[in-house]
DNA sequence: GTCTACACGTGAAAC
DNA sequence: TGTTTCACGTGTAGA
């Protein structure tokens, strides 16, 4: 009686046909439900969701990109023409007792500086109380802040 | 010569065992070698990949969730109480020739409201030649903005 | 009748 | 040595 082979080999094909049903309830997408057609489209897949991974972790770092950069980047990302074309930048911070600090920027114009700055400012952990901005030709702000340790509500908080 | 069958047979094995292989080098956790472990490895790296999916849509979310939901939404937010507690909200624009917009905004403070207006502004294509703010109790904001068709260098874009 | 895909039992190789 | 895995050729059933 040679059927403990033969019984192993049956109980083998069969692991690998349920293994093989598994694999057909996964992938979504099945054009024929032969054995060789199921691997190629759950190859196909496969490169479809590692596709759409790279995609979505692209987009991640898009959006993380779009972070404020901070306002000090805008002096950094002058290039050395607009430095010397323009009036001296000037970065003032003036800190007195009791957390209140005053803040005072004049510098070239440049896209996205007051969001940056307000941005940066509320990084930092100043609250702006009071600020006047005005933007002509290079860009000013006078910004009166208050430290923030436990946050009463306060302007950048809102 | 029934070796047509014979053949065709041997061409299909071919196939499936190529189509393993490939399997085999697209997977990167083979445990064994097996047939039958290798389609159990695919279909648990396949679920992996679902979740990590899963797990990137949602951080995707999470950022959008952290947008600015813009200036207006802070009177909607406003449950009653809070509305008639506090003086009565005031949200007016005055709009002249040429493109000159006054902003003026008083109403209670609330988290990110500086953040949210600013940008909400630059949204509308409004840019702030000058502004004024402050909170101390609520919030207070007079701005002096220029419509942006073709963008020549202004405050909000910087 | 051809062509295709599968299940089956068996022999052999690997551990 | 026995167990496991694979390749092989064949029979069969559906298009």
């Amino acid at each position: 009686m040679p059927s403990k082979n033969l019984m192993a080999e049956r109980r083998r094909r069969k692991r690998l046909n349920d293994r093989l049903s598994m694999l057909r309830s996964v992938v979504p997408k099945i054009s024929k439900m032969d054995r060789t057609s199921i691997l190629g489209d759950t190859i196909d897949y496969m490169k479809e969701l590692l596709e759409r991974i790279r995609q979505l972790q692209e987009e991640i770092e898009e959006q993380q990109q779009q972070e404020t950069p901070g306002v000090l980047s805008v002096f950094r990302e002058l290039n050395p023409n607009e430095m010397l074309a323009r009036n001296t930048p000037k970065f003032d911070v003036e800190r007195k007792e009791g957390g209140d600090t005053r803040v005072e920027i004049y510098c070239a114009a440049k896209p996205g500086l007051l969001l940056s700055t307000v941005s940066t400012l509320e990084t930092l952990g100043l609250d702006i109380q009071q600020c006047v901005v005005s933007c002509f030709n290079d860009f000013g702000m006078h910004a009166s802040c208050s430290e923030v340790l436990p946050p009463p509500l306060s302007l950048l908080d809102y």
